[in-house]
DNA sequence: TCACCAATGTAATAACATCACATTACCCTA
DNA sequence: TAGGGTAATGTGATGTTATTACATTGGTGA
């Protein structure tokens, strides 16, 4: 695992603005409010998404081409997770379920499917939106 | 459920084309085999492929950007599907799993979230292209 | 000093998706 | 059978997301 003081500049950049805003940005929202410190181009966020992604600071979520922080401890260990993406406000809640886990990796033994990387997206409305 | 007699013309050929064809395609690639059918312009094939998704004819990989005909039989109700993606041939494998189903639903009742559509995608290798 | 490698900067381009607006086809019914 | 409503289609422009290609910089170790 990584630390912080291992990240270069661009890479903790990212991550900070990642970190302190709640909710998944897209990349080009990355790169619109890092323009004041210097970012110009796309792909000086995408690199820099890559490594943290590598290093598990960072996932995807493929369904709405975005990004958002683990909030998970920076040593936490990743198995398979699983988002709950809000359609309405935004918020992703990140979690693991080792039945799940179990489950698709059952699959892909009897089928001899060698994994690299198990996306689980719900998307829906959350609980607080559904009370306002 | 819309059995093909009920589908348009675009819809009838978008179907055509992603189901005599093995694996994903993706809206461009649709687009590019269906210009000699009078396609003109991506919208075209959009259209189609949201309607045939709303039949359940048709699924999307959120994690390619691609769409692949349904394995299943026109009239199988669908719960939640997970995908087997292979990287090296394109090779789609489309399965549910009650107990992963059922994990995921309890995941939402608890956290009191109304899930809308849930995406499992598991790329790596098939079997074919480990043994190759 | 030099070779090497990781990180960065920059422009251009590719790939994916939607908006806006006009037109056509079809069904229903007054 | 004319008119109104809805679904489908045609078309160009635009918006969004991601990658390619190439030049440059900065440190690390022989
Ligand atoms: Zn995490
Ligand atoms: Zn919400
Ligand atoms: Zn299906
Ligand atoms: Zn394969």
């Amino acid at each position: 695992m990584v630390h912080a003081q291992e990240l270069t500049k661009n890479q903790s950049l990212v991550l900070d603005v990642l970190s302190h805003t709640e909710g998944p940005l897209s990349a080009y929202s990355l790169l619109d409010q890092l323009r004041d410190k210097g970012f110009r181009a796309p792909l000086q966020v995408y690199r820099a998404l890559d490594k943290l992604m590598e290093f598990g600071l960072v996932h995807r979520l493929e369904s709405i081409n975005s990004f958002v922080a683990c909030t998970h401890g920076h040593d936490h260990k990743h198995g398979v997770i699983a988002f709950g993406i809000c359609d309405t406000c935004g918020r992703v809640d990140e979690f693991c379920d080792a039945v799940v886990e179990e489950r698709l990796k059952g699959w892909s033994k009897e089928h001899a499917f060698r994994l690299s990387k198990t996306t689980i997206e719900m998307r829906g409305t959350c609980a607080s939106c559904l009370a306002a």
